[in-house]
DNA sequence: GCCCAACGGCTGTCTGAGCAACTATAGCCG
DNA sequence: CGGCTATAGTTGCTCAGACAGCCGTTGGGC
């Protein structure tokens, strides 16, 4: 048996990429509930209120997310229920709707934030020294830029513009 | 409204980390699909095969996927179903079975892992130099030593070793 | 040898997500 | 203006996975 091909760099560069990434992944996952959020939700939020008036239509925050359209309607449904944010009409086009952050919403996510950062910074940028995480960095964003589905997933618009930046 | 937040380098390595896990998870997949595999079923198929006598039992298949023992159970049986792996009593523990690969098994993992080699090369390793490349590398396995959370995921044995044994 | 706590695996139930189908609206073209 | 196609969002269906509970087995204590 061929068991060297186990060992070959590629699979363990892909382990390396993925448990770090799973790792990170429970940790933020286990802050968020503590903050009654999924990782969804915390997802939605942040790309809410980083929009222009606190608000996104509906397909947009799908393209913005890792969620099919249907996907979005659901959480927006679970959210809307708990208040963290609310949909609101479209004037301009009556088939589209806003989904909006609340109050209440804007709430949960700055109790959110403060945490979320520091676990980063526990966990992942301040594993490492300036200097190496930069490097890290730049190879993850070459990575990236090269097999960018779009903008996180989703979407086949190359450049969303508007849209604000990466991340 | 303190935008600044979103801008911050600790959400940006982050979202480059998730992308670049989110982008190549999504090749990894369309490729599986093309042999009729499913992230999971590779990922079970490759546990097994890297195995002595290309078998586990369920639980430590479990430990060493990200997947639930119930979990398991499911793949499996799907994958028996397909003929790709079978259970196999084990000898001296009635509770326990194995999960051995078939020929059958092997032949498809034989006829995926070469294109799926291909991508990793095309979309991850061969994007950077290989200085690059490992100063990224070594950043990921500072992080994932960190977050470790046991081996991928659900295991908190630092040294599975010696597997085969009964218990 | 008997009892009992722990273990291994499976099944019932629930949640969450995607796809495809559907409804309503918009915008175009004649 | 009337019709036709594309688009926005929702809903029905299905499937994968987690959790909790169950059953059979094991191994230790007595």
């Amino acid at each position: 048996m061929d068991q060297n091909v186990f060992d070959d760099p590629r699979i363990t560069a892909v382990g390396l990429l993925v448990e770090a990434h799973a790792g990170l992944t429970a940790r933020f996952a286990a802050q968020y509930e503590q903050h009654g959020l999924s990782a969804v939700e915390f997802e939605v939020l942040m790309r809410l209120a980083r929009s222009p008036g606190n608000q996104l239509r509906m397909t947009d925050l799908a393209a913005q997310t890792s969620l099919s359209t249907s996907g979005v309607t659901r959480v927006v449904d679970r959210m809307e229920r708990d208040g963290l944010l609310c949909r609101r009409a479209c004037p301009s086009d009556r088939r589209s709707s806003y989904a909006v952050v609340t109050a209440s919403g804007l709430k949960r996510l700055d109790e959110t934030l403060p945490g979320h950062l520091r676990i980063i910074e526990q966990w992942f940028t301040g594993q490492l020294e300036p200097a190496a995480l930069d490097a890290m960095l730049d190879g993850l964003r070459r990575v990236r830029d090269a097999v960018h589905p779009g903008a996180t997933a989703g979407s086949t618009d190359p450049v969303p513009a508007a849209h604000a930046g990466p991340a």
